[in-house]
DNA sequence: ATTATTGGTCAATATAGCTGACTTAATTGA
DNA sequence: TCAATTAAGTCAGCTATATTGACCAATAAT
């Protein structure tokens, strides 16, 4: 089978997945082979661009990108517990226990006793996290307001709509229970 | 620095990006810090999904993700030579050395000496490196193809727009030149 | 009282990147 | 023509981020 497998340019059966017609129709124009690998090289050269900025600012500190996202996240919901915080991250508590640690030895996050079940460790930033989560978070944002703001609402949602639909179900379920302002 | 550092919750100094207001206006509504947050979020959860699948795909033949990436762009553009490659993907040809050595001793791409420059080595899929870029790119354009459909093209051409915005001057450039139907 | 959960640890391994220092062959240009 | 540059590759050593598997301790739940 040749990566152009059809005169047409579409992907198999995507009937079987959308259940609208694929390939000549009016609405089904953004379905060619051509676009769909735009998006996924888009994706691939738009992550990279997204993450270098901050990536930068880890290297300089000595962190890295399993740092950084720690460190998000922790300051997006603090007091989280350690496996709330692997079942966003989707790695092993092992992988997790390094980058964690190192966090705490440095003094980025504090871990305290639960209240309610004294076996977790709540995790929070400590001011030094703030401050480095804070530096971190703004130059994405700055990114995506400058990109939001070049494109203007209609392009805003129809990014957040896409990207919501390239999401595994499981995930997609996961973020509406989690964080269900994020969900179109 | 808190987190949330302004009662609009807007990140400091938008204008000097984007020259719009950022805040209270129509247009801005979606630069609150929110929004731009829902985007950093959106882009990690989705860039995984997106790339799981294939990675599954790649692990079964002991393959990772750096195998992908060039199995992905020399079916993109056959014949295309290894400073080009190193170009597009951004690493040191000794971390490209090992990934690209591999896949030339195991049968998925072959190497010809140049016509125009006998010291290129001009990089084109075997049969069996083509097999296995149909077999990962179809399993991405089937997720993209859903997600468009989902959506509808009002979307898709948000969702490309915003993503193009996303990338770095410089690469939205370099795409300009190599991949002109890119960007929007 | 037993079982399950939460969190942590040790050890070994794999992948994917990096820097620096070279070599070889071929092209370019003064 | 010959020196400099370029394209590709190699060797050595390093780092970061992930994995599996086998455990342990404390606490909660049944």
């Amino acid at each position: 089978m040749s990566p152009e497998n059809s005169s047409t340019g579409n992907v198999g059966n995507v009937k079987s997945v959308s259940g609208t017609a694929p390939s000549s129709s009016q609405k089904g124009l953004y379905l060619r082979k051509q676009d769909l690998r735009r998006g996924i090289e888009l994706m691939f050269f738009a992550y990279r661009d997204f993450t270098g900025e901050a990536d930068q600012i880890l290297s300089q500190l000595e962190l890295g990108r399993a740092h950084h996202r720690v460190i998000y996240f922790v300051g997006r919901q603090p007091d989280m517990s350690v496996s709330d915080l692997l079942a966003i991250l989707k790695i092993t508590k092992q992988s997790l226990s390094r980058v964690l640690s190192h966090l705490i030895k440095t003094g980025y996050i504090q871990q305290t006793q639960g209240v309610r079940d004294k076996r977790q460790r709540l995790l929070a930033l400590t001011q030094k996290g703030a401050a480095l989560e804070t530096k971190l978070t703004d130059v994405q944002c700055r990114r995506f307001a400058a990109a939001y703001s070049a494109r203007g609402g209609a392009a805003v949602d129809g990014f957040v709509k896409v990207l919501s639909s390239l999401l595994d179900d499981e995930m997609r379920f996961d973020l509406q229970r989690q964080f269900p302002e994020h969900i179109e």
